[in-house]
DNA sequence: TACTAAGTAATAACCATTCTTGTCAAGTAT
DNA sequence: ATACTTGACAAGAATGGTTATTACTTAGTA
């Protein structure tokens, strides 16, 4: 267990931000100015196959990691991207009928929306403009 | 309307495979070897703005169009990556609680799974090896 | 010490996607 | 009818996120 793991750990323990690959690296870097971006990933994918961490791939273009083990949804603002978790469960079981053979092992549910201080904005920039 | 943009929306028109960007490109190169991807995203785009198909974001690193433009969700096998589509209608609100201040303004059920002949396969592999 | 294995950093490579720019066609004014 | 303007378009270049490769370092071990 290096120092850089450690670290990349921590930061991710408790963090519900859900941090790309790029956000954790930045916030690092300064703490560990020779950590590589590589180290990051490297890194995230030993902690995906041990389970402590899930990718997300709400957000298309880049990976986002959910230190979070509980089964819970996302929602995501279309604007700024910040993902907050919502722990709601739904029944969500496909009828013999529309599985068309596959096995299911999974499902996913996202919601997409505008957050707070995104709306904020908008609203100060309409008056601003008016 | 040129003859590229003729190609892709008759290929796109019935298609049920959920095509990438790629797919349809090299589908129709053959037909139109002058035709440049990024001729396919500039018409995939101005597709999606006019709402003649949608744009999936369940497989990460890829875009995939839809142009069935009924509201339907998606099942996709995690082996090939085949997208079928699912009809079922899941009443999905989140309770006033659980929206952490955002405007909903849609949601996204995605279900994975081994399709048929991707779990057929697997069978035919097994039983060789034993 | 020498050997091995794991971890790291740096860089290059890769792929999907987006940006930029030159070209062409249709419309408009002279 | 001809020159000018505008806008759409395709092609290639560029970008950004991610992965692969390589060599270096460190820790553990015989």
């Amino acid at each position: 267990m290096t120092p850089q793991r450690m670290a990349i750990m921590k930061y991710l323990d408790g963090n519900t931000c859900h941090p790309s690959a790029a956000d954790i690296y930045g916030a690092l870097r300064e703490r560990f100015p020779t950590m590589s971006l590589a180290t990051v990933y490297n890194t995230l994918e030993a902690l995906k196959e041990k389970g402590a961490v899930i990718e997300l791939s709400i957000d298309r273009g880049k990976k986002r990691f959910d230190p979070n083990p509980e089964p819970h949804h996302h929602l995501m603002c279309i604007r700024c991207k910040a993902i907050v978790d919502v722990f709601v469960d739904f029944p969500l079981t496909l009828p013999d009928g529309q599985t068309q053979g596959f096995e299911i092992v999974g499902n996913r549910v996202d919601f997409y929306g505008i957050c707070k201080s995104c709306s904020d904005e908008q609203k100060g920039t309409t008056e601003r403009n008016q």
